[in-house]
RNA sequence: GGUGCGGUGGCGGAGAGGCUACGCACCGGCCUGCAAAGCCGAGUACACCGGUUCGAAUCCGGUCCGCACCUCCA
């Protein structure tokens, strides 16, 4: 079975084919840890992640790099706005990050590099430009002459003279073209710097990745990912320093093959900006509902369109999760025979929709249809389709996979059978009663012919 | 101003020249002390205007509308 991907270099559908036959390498930019974790992040996280697992069904080796990016701008603003010093602030949010992605069952990475204990691989590459005359020298700051480089705009699509058109950037004097981005700049005494040849400074935004892809992968690797949102200027200036470093005018295949993007989350309709106040963070929504219905929320648009998070987009997940599992709760798992997933018809096809450029919403579609087969085949389908949908589960990440804590257990136990023996009297008032109760304390309960079931609503 | 992506039934959302996508909601029925869930069944669709075609939601041209990027951003 084929596998196809899109491409956001060639803006083409193309069947992927790893440059090693035996082992495919991926990379993505991942989080600058200074805050939580929103649901965009986490979008990133779900749909790579998702990738990652696709590609292992075809591919055995599977090596899948994704950075944390611990020296910024930004974080240190954050840093002195709250007092926290900046490695204790990173390592919080990094560990946070970990902990949330890990709620939504994302796959740690292979390796997830840090970008402070690589800044002598950024010092290396930033010497190899300024030899190349790809880099200068001014201001105290090391700046990328985008004018060296041949392919500067392919990714996003724009040449120079269309970047300006229009650009509300401020143009720093000391650039020869307001294009130009900075690779190395000073930092003030209070500021985190290293040393390196041009004194004591820090990196710029974009090297960090071309500097850990690089050691992490080797180049070229596979396949490059993040938000559509970074094409321009990280991805592009990716390309532009980590060609150029190799030498001058270098092809942008020659540093990565794919460029896989996804698309923005909305908030209700709108950017999500802290000044609207829209962010939706992941622990926050976490708090109402589990981490198998925001990613499956997260993956009931495809991924490359734009996703608009709402409340119902959330209850609709809830609820279609809800309707499998009760499914294929009814299923007695002593019945069913083992068969080769290799050769089940019923999740090749399922398998055959994420191949294709990971087109979730027809998987989903897929899912649901086997659901609704699951009744009605004879023992040996039944076993073949149940089998399927366990396997498909898996691979998108939504199988029930984590025990909820339950508090008030006993109390729970109590009413119920203090309920059952009302029922058994026709004593329907005080039975209605105890239903009231139990749902004050999230307790939704069911009656059915094996007697009350109950469950604990988040 | 430049660039890119879209407009599908009440909502979400695939597909893509002729074949029911699917889910959620709603409506009718079965079941039930009630409720919930489940099951069965029905309905509603491709922004607008032209064109190509035996046939277009799907191709071509135009119009309108939305979103994103061009500044930190996932």
């Amino acid at each position: 079975m084929k596998f196809f991907i899109f491409d956001s270099l060639s803006r083409t559908k193309k069947e992927f084919v790893p440059i090693d036959s035996n082992k495919v390498r991926i990379y993505a930019c991942g989080p600058t840890v200074y805050d939580y974790a929103h649901i965009g992040n986490a979008r990133m996280a779900v749909v790579t992640d998702l990738l990652v697992k696709t590609l292992k069904k075809k591919f055995k080796n599977v090596t899948f790099v994704s950075n944390i990016t611990d020296i910024d701008d930004k974080i240190i603003d954050a840093s002195k706005k709250s007092g926290v010093p900046i490695s204790k602030l990173t390592s919080k949010f990094h560990e946070i990050y970990n902990k949330e992605m890990n709620a939504l069952n994302v796959s740690p990475p292979d390796f997830q590099p840090k970008a402070s204990d690589h800044i002598n691989e950024m010092i290396e590459m930033i010497e190899e430009l300024v030899n190349k005359d790809c880099a200068y020298f001014s201001n105290n700051h090391i700046i990328f002459r985008v004018e060296s480089y041949k392919y500067y705009g392919q990714l996003s699509g724009r040449s120079l003279d269309e970047q300006l058109a229009g650009s509300r950037i401020e143009i720093a004097d000391y650039k020869k073209n307001p294009r130009d981005f900075i690779l190395w700049k000073p930092s003030e005494s209070n500021e985190p710097g290293w040393d390196s040849p041009w004194g004591r400074g820090r990196p710029g935004w974009h090297i960090e990745c071309s500097a850990m892809s690089k050691k992490c992968l080797n180049i070229p690797f596979d396949i490059h990912c993040g938000g559509v949102d970074l094409t321009f200027p990280h991805h592009e200036n990716e390309i532009a320093q980590s060609c150029s470093a190799i030498k001058v005018d270098c092809e942008p295949q020659n540093f990565c093959r794919y460029w896989f993007h996804n698309g923005f989350v909305t908030s209700d309709g709108e950017k999500m900006s802290k000044s609207l106040g829209n962010i939706k963070l992941v622990n926050e929504i976490l708090k109402k509902y589990s981490g198998e219905v925001i990613r499956l929320s997260l993956l009931s648009a495809h991924y490359r369109q734009p996703l608009n998070w709402t409340e119902a987009i959330l209850q609709q997940s809830e609820k279609t999760l809800s309707r499998i599992f009760k499914n294929l709760e009814k299923i007695k798992k002593d019945e069913i025979e083992d068969s080769q997933i290799k050769k089940n018809e019923f999740f090749l096809e399922f398998q055959e929709s994420l191949f294709d450029d990971l087109n979730t919403p027809k998987s989903l579609s897929i899912l649901n249809v086997l659901i609704n087969k699951l009744k009605e085949s004879n023992k040996k389908q039944q076993s073949k389709i149940y089998t399927a949908i366990i396997e498909a589960m898996k691979l998108l990440g939504i199988g029930k996979n984590k025990e909820i804590i339950i508090e008030n257990f006993d109390l729970i136990k109590k009413l119920i059978d203090e309920r059952d023996r009302a029922r058994q009297k026709k004593d329907f008032d005080r039975a209605d009663e105890i239903r009231l109760e139990l749902s004050k304390i999230n307790v939704e309960i069911e009656d059915t012919k094996e007697g009350t079931k109950w469950k604990k609503l988040k």
